[in-house]
Formats: C-alpha cells, structure tokens, sequence
DNA sequence: CCCTGATTGTTATATTATTACTTAGGTACT
DNA sequence: AGTACCTAAGTAATAATATAACAATCAGGG
C-alpha cells in the first residue's frame, strides 16, 4: 500500500481501516454507525476524516451512491483515473482503470481548455455474476 | 427540440420549463421554489417530474451537484453517452458527448460481461473563460 | 355509470451534509 | 515554563436532499 500521504490521524484511521475491510462502499453514516465503538458521536467526525482520505487518494467517494470505497487501486493516487462498475442487484462495486477513455477527455479538456481538477465515471449495472445468477 | 417521448404532464412540463430556462443546472428545491407560483407545494412534485423527465432522457442528473440540467445535446436519448464539464468557479455546465471515451467504458463491459444500463461522466475543474479571468 | 390506471396532492419522515462554536494537543519560539 | 499558533477533535444545532405512505382527482373504456 505504498501510498504518499501523510500519516494518518486517529479518527482518519478507524475510518480508513473500516473502508479498507468493508467488502463494498459504506456511506458517511454507515460508518458513523460501525465507529460508534470506537467512540464516534457525529457525523463530522466522519465526513472529516473522509474529506482528508478522499484527498490522499486512499478512499472514493462514489457520487451516485453518496457512498465511499477505499482504494482499490494501485497508484491512482497518482493519476486520478478510477472509473467504478456498480452492480444495482448485489451492490458490489469493481473499480478500474479506463486508460483509453481518460485519454479522450483528457484531449477534450487540452482542446477546450479546461482546468481539469476531477473526475468522476460510474457505470451502473448489472454484473455478470448477478447476470448469470438471474438467467436461471 | 424532436425527442422522442411521450407528451409531457402538467407538472413535468414545468419543471421541463424552468430547467430549459435555466441557464445552469437547478437543484430540485431551487425547482420547487420556482414553481411555488405554479402551486407546487411539495418536493414529491419536483421529483417525481424529474424522474420521468430523465427516463426520457430529456433532463440528466448531474450526480455529483445533486442537481439536474436539461439536456442540450442532440440525439443523447438515443445512445445516452452525455458527459459534463462543471466549472469551479462559475457553475457553468457544458455538455459533451465523448464517444472514443464511451467506446473503452463499452470495450471494459463487453469484456466483464457487464450489462450497462447508465453512465456517469463528470469533470470538475475550472473553465477556460474563468482561468482566464483569474489570471488578470 | 363504474371500473381502472395514471397523475397529482399532502403529510410526515428518512437520509445526507454543513455551520458554528468549543476543546484539546502538539510544536516552535522566548 | 509560558504563550502564540496550528491542526485535530468534540458537540450541538440545523440545512439540504430524498422518499414513504396514503388520499384525492381525473381521464378513458366497457
């Protein structure tokens, strides 16, 4: 997990360890909820640290889901490419990385002259295992 | 403005109205506010309204403003491949229709087996007429 | 007329996110 | 130590976005 960030605070961590051992996206008070152990009482707690995690590349923030993933994906800290699949039968949300179709809005912005500062791709659907399963 | 739908309602042609209106995007409560006139009283009114309009693809949902644009781009209720360009600074929002971009995000499903049923692409950053402005 | 289905109206409530203000901890400098 | 400064964290209140549940209305077909 060789990220660049700073270290991270306590309550950045039990947010980031929550994301990283979910097996899908949380949202903001999903998480609230699961770190009330840990001694979380309000949802600024949570948005806060999302809010830091978000900027280190570490977590997503899917905007179709008002919902949150950590990253699954090596070095997109670097680049800011992560498109998300999102499955609207099982919830599952595969992320990748569309080299080619960035490419392509890349050109669009060079031409256009837009300052690019993000990104967001989210394919919603229905996935192959769902898929499979439906069919019988 | 030939779309291929069914006639609109009272209540979704207004809010088709104001957003052609518009010269940006409009949020549902900043719709209901403009149609209190109208006698709308209630958010159901707007969204309800809204979901049709987006079925026919005559308005799209900016996800990650929570807001809804209608859609200035011909033919998009056809292949459904609109992307966004949101600036930063001034709000405005610019329709594109990236289609070497689509094509990757349809190789990627093909390839998954992932049945697309929508597509999100937004880009935040700021536009050249602000960066311009900015730099006096 | 009566049934049916779609649309609309209304109230209440759920969900998501932020504002404003306070408290605590660390660091750097004197 | 003292204090000035900065970041993080805690707390309370509220704003903004969205949906559930149910009642009323209206148009068309038999």
């Amino acid at each position: 997990m060789a990220h660049a960030h700073p270290d991270l605070t306590k309550n950045q961590a039990l947010v980031f360890g929550k994301l990283s051992d979910a097996s899908g996206p949380l949202t903001a008070y999903a998480l609230l909820d699961n770190l009330r152990e840990n001694g979380f009482r309000a949802p600024l707690q949570v948005y806060r640290a999302l809010d830091k995690l978000v900027d280190y590349g570490l977590v997503h923030r899917l905007e179709s889901l008002n919902a949150f993933v950590a990253c699954r994906h090596k070095g997109c800290a670097d680049h800011k490419t992560a498109a998300f699949a999102i499955c609207e039968t099982c919830g599952n949300v595969q992320e990748f990385s569309p080299d080619r179709a960035m490419e392509d809005l890349l050109r669009w912005t060079r031409e256009q002259e837009f300052k690019l500062s993000r990104t967001t791709i989210e394919l919603r659907g229905i996935c192959r295992a769902c898929s499979a399963s439906q069919q019988a």
